[in-house]
DNA sequence: CCCAATTTGTTCGTATGTATC
DNA sequence: AGATACATACGAACAAATTGG
């Protein structure tokens, strides 16, 4: 027999506060009852009447969701509280406070990118428009102007093509993960100031990778486009290796809206 | 020359409200200060004082940072607000919320399986103790016993072999996303009553390849550790993929402590 | 066991800001 | 311009939880 003790949960139970015992009812309520972006919430005096609790209380429930992305709130006649689709921006942002604490090296990142950079290129191969590829050669063009460029800027608009061919894919996931290692790339680069020293051969590399990358693509070749995806990042990563492994970060900045 | 607005601002500027004021300038402030986790920030009257506002005010602001996993609160003597490490349950159930309005498919998910799993399988090879093997096998065991197993109980028992496997990495982010996608699969299957009609074929040779996996794991052979994942991925894929497409999702429930 | 101190948690009343009609 | 309907913010008080004496 179990001891004579009261507990009956192995865990205790952290006990929620009422704002987030009120949140998850409240988040649970919009799922049960389907409601879409959008929908408006009851007004707070409502919910104050619903669960029986003060203006302070059923206010900091809202912060709880407002937090994660899922509601947002407008003053004045026809305001309220609304249902909110969580941004890709927010949800990076909110997973960006994970990696701050993950200190994840850049080895790390790369042996991620290297494994879904390449799926990403094959699973595009001859499913672009002729505007898509155009853009991309665009984005391609503007990483390269005369030689003005910082070696910053130069980082920056190599990452944007990554982050352009990112955005083409059907694939909701694989569209969040490669941008949002690409960007935590970028950031933990410049974080540590190591754009500076990775020479430029990394950027000229890159410029016909993805000029080969492009040709791939408008083919409809997808082991082209992968194999050449696979060697560019084989190449960046040797490139970026020679930084050390342990890596202190920033949070990423609430770029969400 | 610019148009003789006063906006300077090209996009409006969402004109954050007080408490988020307080929230970012607070996550800055301890960012700044290289605070870590058990840190304990000023007490709400102090943080009254400083930021000249109400008690609601920085209470609102703490609830922001609280949903985020950012901080914690004790009451008592010795209580107050603590910087938190984001926790991966805390951190996959942010992504969940995205995740919920995104509805990849299970071709989605599996897309990013068959490009991780793999990679996580090759570089665990000659890697694991004996301890962590053996632990590898007793999971796998446990996921065959008898035969009273329901359906949905061998797929969760199959689903925490990768879950553990993936707990072996020492690479922060791959363990993250691959643990956030198996978890996945096993919510979507779930909602939607899918893992009744996949048929045991699934659970048979699931197990004929997790046990050949561990095998390779022991004797520290890459390649074959890789190609025996990709296969498991190709297969599983295979008999998942009669499902239509379109997925409607839950929120992942809140897990985190 | 109780009591006192400390800190967050919660309530209520009131006032202000903001957007719509 | 004014009335209306909302969220937003303030201030004072009280409640609950935790720690230590």
């Amino acid at each position: 027999m179990p001891p004579a003790t009261t507990r009956s949960e192995p865990h205790p139970r952290p006990r929620l506060s009422r704002p987030q015992k009120v949140a998850e009812a409240i988040k649970q309520w919009v799922m049960d009852e389907g409601w879409q972006p959008g929908h408006r919430l009851p007004s707070e005096t409502d919910l104050m009447a619903r669960f029986g609790m003060a203006k302070g209380t059923i206010r900091e429930a809202i912060r709880l969701l407002e937090a994660q992305g899922l509601v947002k709130s407008r003053t004045g006649p026809g305001g309220g509280v609304f249902v909110h689709q969580v941004s890709e921006d927010r949800a990076a942002a909110l997973l960006g406070n994970y990696v701050y604490f993950a200190h994840p090296s850049i080895d790390d990142i790369y042996q991620l990118r290297a494994a879904l950079e390449p799926e990403l290129a094959a699973s595009l191969a001859g499913k672009l428009s002729a505007a898509q590829l155009a853009h991309l050669e665009k984005v391609v063009a503007e990483s390269a102007p005369p030689a003005e460029m910082t070696e910053g800027a130069r980082h920056a608009a190599s990452l944007r093509f990554h982050v352009e061919l990112s955005a083409f894919s059907e694939n909701p996931l694989l569209r969040f993960f490669v941008r949002f290692l690409a960007e935590l790339l970028s950031e933990v680069t410049v974080a540590r100031g190591l754009h500076s020293d990775t020479n430029p051969e990394l950027w000229q590399s890159g410029l016909t990778y993805q000029t080969r990358l492009i040709e791939a693509l408008r083919e409809g070749q997808p082991a082209q486009a992968r194999a050449v995806m696979e060697a560019h990042m084989a190449t960046a990563q040797g490139l970026m290796r020679r930084q050390e492994a342990a890596v202190t970060r920033r949070f990423l900045s609430d770029r969400a809206r």
